[in-house]
DNA sequence: TTATCATATGACCATATGCTCATATATAAA
DNA sequence: TTTATATATGAGCATATGGTCATATGATAA
């Protein structure tokens, strides 16, 4: 995780036996900042694995509290609270609180949309 | 991840306090087959990595070997070989042979449409 | 055939991940 | 205040993940 492109600038000669050369520098060119990438990972992360994404797909109805998505899920409410708090993280989800209960909802319709689009993916590949 | 909601038939009560039965009952007709959220969460989880992204986005705009990719990314050969095999499972890349060089590629465009959707999520949220 | 190049693959290891359990916090009721 | 409810959080552990190294494969050249 640590071994950047730092040493490898624009103009340097590789000692590995490299191709095409001119791609590679375009490919740096169009490449996003390394923190911004990171983001974009995370996001993604976030969004793969099975029990969060179940947790996505059941807030894209309705809102719904933890102990439901608990009991929805199949798991303990502290484990669908440390997925809550990584989709919160990820912006994915936000809470509204009503007296002691938190109700959990999709934060915007983008996450719909990447559920939907991979779907389409899938289902379209076999 | 073997702890699924066999045990929990549609209409068993349960024995943790749940407050919206019905919202629990709606989502779970709501929700993809279990093998179907499998495939989609492996899907986001071969996009939820900094290098394997770095990858998909560099051959968003032209095919490229593996080690073009190798020193794009920074890594070794063998690691960029690693990371294209799971994204070809995930049917995210194809490749063609031209001689011993392989050329990678994007699948489809669901995948770069995938990313700049989700780019859009991460830019709106700060 | 042998040698070489481009890539793939398996074993291994350090780190990351997801869960459980115990505990902490926050709100509401008694 | 004390008690209960709903959720959050930290530690610890088993498994998953991503990299390296060594080796295998597949295509081309000699």
């Amino acid at each position: 995780m640590k071994k950047e492109e730092s040493l490898l600038g624009q103009s340097e000669q590789c000692e590995c036996r490299c191709i095409h050369q001119e791609r590679v520098q375009a490919a740096r060119e169009h490449a996003l900042p390394l923190r911004e990438n990171e983001q974009l990972a995370d996001l993604f992360k976030a969004m793969g694995d099975p029990n969060r994404l179940r947790i996505l797909r059941a807030l894209d109805r309705e809102e719904m509290c933890v102990c439901d998505l608990a009991m929805f899920v199949g798991v303990s409410e502290s484990a669908v609270s440390h997925q809550l708090r990584q989709l919160r993280q990820q912006q994915l989800v936000t809470n509204r609180r009503e007296g002691p209960i938190l109700y959990y909802r999709l934060n915007d319709n983008h996450v719909s949309a990447l559920i939907h689009l991979a779907l389409e993916h899938l289902r379209e590949e076999i």
